[in-house]
RNA sequence: GGCGGAGUAGCUCAGUUGGUUAGAGCAGUGGAAUCAUAAUCCAUUUGUCGGGGGUUCGAAUCCCUCCUCCGCUACCA
């Protein structure tokens, strides 16, 4: 078994409903994951729930429920998408579970210890309808920015020293230049972190619900020290003989959103060297999805329900969108056009055509068996077929080292197209009537083709996938990136299943009139 | 305000350290084929490379300036 490998995504507060930017988040991580697994290494991919803070408090109040009733149903729907996403975790962790606060108040207990967490007291501006603290430089007029009164406040905290660890962090950035991808946040980072950092606040008096600070019940833990931390307690952590912390610990992958980029790429790794445990060796941040150009946002009415997507377009559709749409870390638009031409065009036409087209003719000419080549392939044949397996090649690095996701479905559809240009020049449907035995030879190269594109599309469309590896009659075992060579090529005269289309046409969920 | 990024064909974008006639996908137009989910394949764009100035034998690519858009600029998560 080569290296291990260990993909979080952040645990996601269930102050309301999983949206499409979580969805996508653990998607993108999940074919990752998918990805690494085929290619032999031991996964680890963590998600879970935040739990903890003063919304969920106030939110479960105003339900009338305790905040554990409350999380404890809130959590159930982000567990439920996983499923039906198709989403191949792990573990879910939830900030709430014993094993989590245990190894938090560890985890402070140790900072203490070494003197990097120390009692003080926050002061700002708080304006009490907006709920909210301003420095001196936000007021407007005496005023809070929203023109909410403010007054002088100071409260008991406790802080962490971040002050301390501008340099370290700069030094760690600069030795690591891929800590932080893309690149764009990474610059935004460093300034942010050579603007010069201040001690944070890691505690809370102003509510009660959270992790208790060890030896002060007054203050609980600051939301974001408890949950970056679930990245650790996943594996057992204060546990550091634990078999899932040795084997996992430091973390491959943080997928991060772009909105919380800083608590990841900077609190989080100085908490960690504060700790002297290990940093991840890499945080993504990547975009967020717009609407139609919109912004998405509850007062404007746009939001994207994963459900009604995934039930009206099909989930591996939705997966296929999201993931080819946007070249990874950008901003993605979502539309019902854009997700339907996709769809038709590239699922429908050129991939699921593509099948259809070969194994129909198989299935018609080749007495329902793999076609058996009885004369030698040509070089042609060859090219194509030598392409297809060393397509890994080339998508492993792209995946293992840059998370370049749409990348790699780019150089999926490349040998779509050699394929579908490979019939066309070959042009089988001649050659049943003057060269039989060619024709065998022009199938059976297809479907050897047909067979790498199924294995190699497992990460990305896996339902799909494995129908295509059905039709085919691949079997289950033999699907993993280790069979994408000729030793493992398909039996010749096995027999096969009736073809059936893959990815249907979405024209008639739209227009049912034009059917 | 400060720091950073971007402005390339109708749309979405690629364009490594400056070097021959600036590319891809989609859309549009024309054609081929007819195995297939009317799917596929081929051909095709007169693009002020945001404006202006400069460096250079030569710039989308470097420098200056202006315009426009976007991101970050700490204690909700």
């Amino acid at each position: 078994m080569s290296k291990p490998y260990y993909i979080t995504t952040p645990i996601y507060y269930p102050n309301s409903d999983p949206h499409i930017g979580s969805v996508y988040t653990t998607l993108c991580c999940d074919v990752l994951a998918r990805f690494m697994r085929l290619d032999g290494h031991e996964v680890k991919f963590l998600t879970g729930t935040d739990e903890h803070g003063q919304k969920i408090e106030q939110t479960a109040t105003k339900l009338g429920k305790s905040p554990q009733e409350f999380v404890d149903e809130a959590s159930k729907s982000f567990r439920n998408v996983l499923a039906v996403y198709n989403l191949s975790v792990d573990d879910f962790i939830r900030t709430t579970e014993l094993r989590h606060k245990r190894g938090v108040q560890h985890f402070w207990e140790l900072l203490e210890k070494k003197g990097y967490i120390y009692l003080g007291s926050y002061a700002g501006w708080y304006a009490v309808r907006d709920e909210a603290f301003y420095t001196e430089s936000d007021l407007v007029d005496g005023k809070a920015p929203t023109g909410a009164p403010v007054e002088w406040v100071e409260e008991p905290s406790y802080f962490f020293k971040l002050s301390a660890f501008q340099d370290k962090l700069l030094e760690y950035y600069a030795s690591h230049p891929d800590f932080i991808a893309p690149l764009s946040r990474r610059n935004e980072v460093l300034s942010f972190v050579k603007g010069g950092l201040k001690d944070l606040s890691v505690s809370r008096t102003s509510f009660k619900w959270g992790i208790p600070v060890p030896g002060n019940e007054s203050h609980v833990i600051y939301v974001w020290l408890d949950a970056l931390m679930n990245y650790l307690t996943a594996l057992g952590y204060p546990d550091r003989e634990k078999r899932d912390y040795t084997t996992f610990w430091p973390a491959d992958v943080h997928m991060v959103g772009k909105d919380i980029l800083r608590f990841h790429a900077v609190y989080w790794p100085a908490f960690l060297m504060a700790a002297d445990l290990p940093l991840p060796k890499k945080i993504f941040a990547h975009g967020w999805w717009t609407n139609k150009g919109q912004k998405i946002s509850k007062s404007l009415g746009n939001v994207i329900d994963p459900y009604e997507i995934a039930e009206t377009y099909g989930v591996d559709q939705v997966r296929y969108f999201l993931i080819r749409e946007v070249p990874f870390g950008n901003d993605g638009d979502y539309s019902e056009e854009a997700l339907i031409s996709r769809v038709n065009s590239q699922l429908s036409n050129e991939l699921g055509n593509l099948v259809q087209r070969t194994l129909s003719m198989v299935w018609k000419n080749c007495e329902e068996k793999m076609p058996s080549p009885s004369i030698p392939f040509e070089e042609g044949d060859k090219a194509l077929m030598k392409k297809a397996y060393s397509l890994i090649e080339d998508i492993r690095p792209l995946l293992q080292k840059d998370q370049a996701l749409s990348k790699y479905v780019d150089l999926l559809w490349q040998l779509v197209g050699d394929a579908n240009r490979y019939v066309d020049t070959q042009a089988p449907w001649a050659l049943r009537k003057n060269n039989p035995p060619r024709m065998e030879v022009v199938l059976y190269t297809l479907c050897e083709v047909i067979r790498v594109l199924g294995i190699l599309l497992q990460p990305l469309i896996p339902a799909s996938a494995a129908k295509i590896l059905d039709q085919l009659g691949v079997p289950e075992q033999a699907r993993t990136f280790k069979n994408l060579e000729a030793v493992d090529a398909l039996k010749p005269g096995a027999p096969i299943q009736e073809p059936q289309g893959i990815f249907p046409r979405l024209n008639d969920v739209r227009n049912p009139e034009t059917c």
